[in-house]
DNA sequence: TATATGAGTGAATAATCACTCACATATAAA
DNA sequence: TTTATATGTGAGTGATTATTCACTCATATA
């Protein structure tokens, strides 16, 4: 893993534009939104996006492979700082949530662009899911979590967390999602701890 | 001059039509896939897609909302059969995982149509969510499932599953998910039973 | 001061797209 | 047989689209 070079310069458009191109990514779908309307929303030229990029794609899998990246490092951070699994799954868990309700535009899109931008995900970007697995794979090794399938385990606890964000996204759940933290944590804990 | 054309056993070209766009849209995307490749790949006039629906976005709305209320009524009748809240649980797992990898075209187009079209879903048609919720909220009464809100529960219960569908969408996971459906069950269930 | 460069503009363009329609055919009803 | 209805065809159309490009502007460097 590596960390990734920063594009943009503060000075420069770049950051209004993505802002808009995320709103209306959102609300459109990526080939829904047209590159008028970003500029328009930016209150920029439709010049001004390919000073920055190739083209829409390109704006699109950028803010997708960037952001991720970024917010997969801030885990991997978060968690190297705890001993044992119990601990780093909890701060996993509580960082996940915190970051969803500290930018929820951003983090929809993340969600909804999954299926679309993960098979050009480049390899040595960071993805939550490597974070997941390795807490999973060391902490059955101590003992600490039950001896199951890496994948089950990760199912379960990256599955449990983007379900409860997606259910917050459809206005099913109205209330921040940090006051579920424990909850959610205990679940899974049941689940995957060694007993 | 017209060519013989095969007769399909369906009367009309629909299946055919839809055929060819769920595995367009998976590839693709609704909006990056134009009439004309559907008619292509499904070897069929443009012109006959708009016999059956008035256009593409009702085309991609139909097959989401029919197919998830078909495996949703589906779902509902195998729990209906069992008394108790795990072996409720344990055929909604077995017969999701077994639904995936009998037609996955369709429902990775379930998976990955989520965000763009359930915020449209009629109210009248059935969700899984609706069979899980139902599931849990009994299952605690009785005290078969731990008290916990009904949302986390949810969450852990579909989000396990889906998000292991997922991964094998993406190819983490190779063989069928049947083998695992034991793994999962239990898993998810150590995180709801009551004890 | 002169010059080089990166950033921004927006009208113009070439390509693409969803959808239409006049006509053809098949099936069922009268 | 005649009539009606549903279904299928595919070239044609108007509208929309992503992208380009010649030009301007601001700032930094020599």
């Amino acid at each position: 893993m590596q960390l990734v070079i920063e594009k943009s310069k503060e000075k420069t458009l770049l950051p209004k534009i993505m802002k808009a191109a995320i709103k209306l990514f959102n609300k459109k779908g990526i080939t829904g939104t047209t590159t008028k309307e970003i500029a328009e929303k930016a209150g920029v030229a439709e010049g001004a996006l390919y000073r920055h990029f190739k083209g829409k794609d390109e704006l699109a899998w950028y803010i997708f492979t960037e952001n991720l990246n970024k917010f997969s490092i801030n885990l991997q951070n978060c968690v190297e700082h705890k001993k044992t699994a119990k601990d780093k799954i909890k701060v996993l868990v509580s960082t996940s949530l915190a970051s969803y309700e500290k930018d929820k535009e951003l983090f929809t899109y993340l969600l909804i662009s999954e299926h679309r931008e993960l098979n050009k995900f480049p390899e040595n970007y960071m993805h939550p899911g490597h974070v997941v697995l390795k807490i999973i794979e060391e902490g059955q090794k101590t003992g600490e979590l039950k001896k199951m399938n890496l994948y089950v385990a990760g199912s379960i606890l990256m599955g449990s967390l983007i379900r409860f964000c997606a259910i917050r996204m459809y206005g099913t759940v109205n209330d921040d999602l940090c006051n579920y933290e424990d909850e959610i944590f205990t679940g899974i804990w049941r689940a995957i701890k060694n007993d």
